[in-house]
DNA sequence: CCTAGTGTATTAGCTTACTAGTACACTATA
DNA sequence: TATAGTGTACTAGTAAGCTAATACACTAGG
């Protein structure tokens, strides 16, 4: 997994999980893998991991099970919010940014859809 | 000056430096504050804004002159050019992460329409 | 020439994040 | 009961970022 060196890793692992969730890729209820073995698959250390799920712990987001595992909270509507919190924050952020370079919200949606258009055509 | 304690310092003031420069609150050819009254301004240390400038300094966005201070550069083109990169930056982060959260153009779209309307409501 | 205001460089110490290694507690299963 | 797989805790060491303090080089102006 590639690392984004200006944010922290544990943040960053923390994240993927969140979008493993949100997106289903983990269910409600599964087990996620275990710790050593998702930091195999980070390729981070183990502590890092486990400071990423202690904070998802604490959230609620997962819950623990010594001995077993860690497993996706069974909780849909704590999932559901959790989505709506990352759009919201990504929404905020960009609007934030966008608006303080100076775009209108009519300029800003205007660059969107551009982009959108456009996207792919530079991967080739 | 607020920071994001997850996020570099010199990065975030070399980020608020850019807005300056583009927004043209610091125009083509003008000087910037001096770095000791720069580091004050944004609560940082002196070592940690010339990291930025430093940063900028290679990317010649600002030109330094020994004794006398840093200059924004004339170079309107490159302002502009600047302006774009953040911009599309922006754009690509926002776009790629609602796109993983599994969020349609189509809805990316209407949440941000939905985000502009409400904006502001929540801040009282 | 002197002084104040600039950028620039260097050193030292602190904190946080990360890694590595080890150890322990619990669970399931052969 | 023994063993493998799990979460969890702890210590130690390294690297990066930030701060503080000092020093030096250059410029402008009295």
């Amino acid at each position: 997994m590639e690392f984004d060196d200006k944010i922290p890793i544990y943040y960053q692992i923390k994240n993927y999980l969140y979008h493993q969730i949100v997106t289903g890729e983990l269910d409600p209820g599964e087990k996620l893998p275990a710790v050593r073995q998702l930091a195999v698959d980070v390729t981070a250390n183990v502590n890092t991991v486990q400071r990423a799920l202690t904070e998802m712990i604490n959230e609620q987001i997962i819950e623990p099970q010594r001995g077993k595992g860690n497993f996706v909270t069974i909780d849909v509507d704590k999932i559901k919010q959790l989505k709506d919190k990352l759009v919201k924050e990504q929404l905020t952020i960009a609007y934030q940014e966008l608006h303080d370079l100076q775009l209108s919200d009519n300029e800003i949606l205007e660059e969107l859809r551009k982009f959108m258009k456009n996207r792919g055509v530079e991967n080739e």
